[in-house]
DNA sequence: GAGTTTTACTGAAAGTCATTCGGTAAAGTT
DNA sequence: AACTTTACCGAATGACTTTCAGTAAAACTC
């Protein structure tokens, strides 16, 4: 109970410790945290100043453990905005439990500057006019995001769709997997939409 | 404290509430949503089994709040495509304030059947064949919900973004409005690249 | 290396929240 | 008119976030 010979804690452990949780218990609480980490719950108001920022860590974490060469700029921009938008995506599946938590905080912070720059230099160079290249990225973020909490979302299931009701909701149904491949078929073919249509705004 | 002469709570005046209360507070609590209604706390579990069925009420109530005729399924599909996606962002928009409580409960619910059906005939009617129609849709909606919650998200200032480390980034938030119109630009470009990328999706 | 300051924790306590339950009197039913 | 059901209240429980006054080790100072 006094002063540890070692610390005990810091941030990017109480960010990895809660993403941790967050992603296996769907939830985060400062108790259970507390506990995972082996302190008292009041220790960590000693690193971060609340509930808030220690979310704020956890999206750091997760952007420190998406590997920043998943994409390379050299390469044609349609490829390497889609291998950016699918390791983006795949970071957010990788902790998937704690997307609904992620996503309620909005995102913005100056960590992801560093990655935003990446993608405007990309855009700006295979030609997208300046006043596009944010529209752009916002666009695919939106879709990333949203795409990532598709991951957790319930699946509609054929059978409670009554055929009588909704006979093409129905005919649409048939034949779909139930699982994570739902939400991956639909990540992709809406990925490679938005980058044919992208393209379509290029000058000729 | 007795039985009132007239109840005082329904299901849908409970959701309509929270949606008020959550949308221009940013939070939902019970307490909050009881003094709202004029009623004690413990009133609201006679109508509904706990805090989760009220954020699906909410749900509920957005979707009541759209006008179902907002968009025309006898219209070139494109324009009706375009037509549902607005008008499903902009009940969004309008409760703004709401849309990460909404966001971090999953969809899928039941009476959203009656939309999917109709958004499912329309594209099966335009071409699409019958595997992608679900897929679409989710594509869809993942952006759709996406932009919704990049409404509320704080915009990246030009001013804190160090012109030396990340120039492209600058030049791209060059003359770029910071406020709601931001996110509208970003819908906008997306939802037009969405379907011109549908549309190549189509056999010729 | 003794004294001072800083650091990293504990424990208790305050305040809020979601939820449950027994009570109450009016509304509805027979 | 007697009975049951309904729609509320008040109090109580347990979990949560956060604050704050200790405490003793670590780190710095001279």
């Amino acid at each position: 109970m006094p002063r540890p010979r070692t610390p005990l804690l810091d941030r990017r452990r109480i960010g990895a410790a809660a993403l941790r949780l967050a992603d296996d218990q769907g939830t985060l609480t400062i108790p259970a945290l507390a506990r995972e980490l082996g302190v008292a719950p009041s220790a960590l108001y000693h690193h971060v100043s609340g509930r808030d920022e220690i979310i704020s860590l956890m999206r750091e974490e997760l952007a420190l453990e998406t590997s920043p060469d998943a994409w390379d700029p050299a390469q044609p921009w349609e490829q390497a905005l889609e291998d950016w938008a699918r390791s983006y995506r795949t970071a957010f599946a990788g902790h998937a439990g704690a997307v609904p938590l992620l996503a309620a905080a909005p995102l913005g912070e100056p960590f992801l500057y560093a990655m935003y720059e990446k993608v405007a230099e990309l855009l700006l160079t295979a030609g997208f006019a300046a006043h596009q290249v944010m529209p752009l990225i916002n666009a695919m973020e939106s879709f990333i995001l949203g795409s990532a909490l598709d991951l957790v979302a319930p699946p509609v299931l054929v059978a409670d769709v009554p055929r009588e009701t909704a006979p093409h909701l129905a005919t649409a149904l048939d034949d779909l997997p139930h699982d994570h491949r739902r939400a991956d078929l639909a990540f992709d073919i809406g990925l490679r939409a938005l980058i044919t249509g992208f393209r379509a705004l290029l000058p000729t």
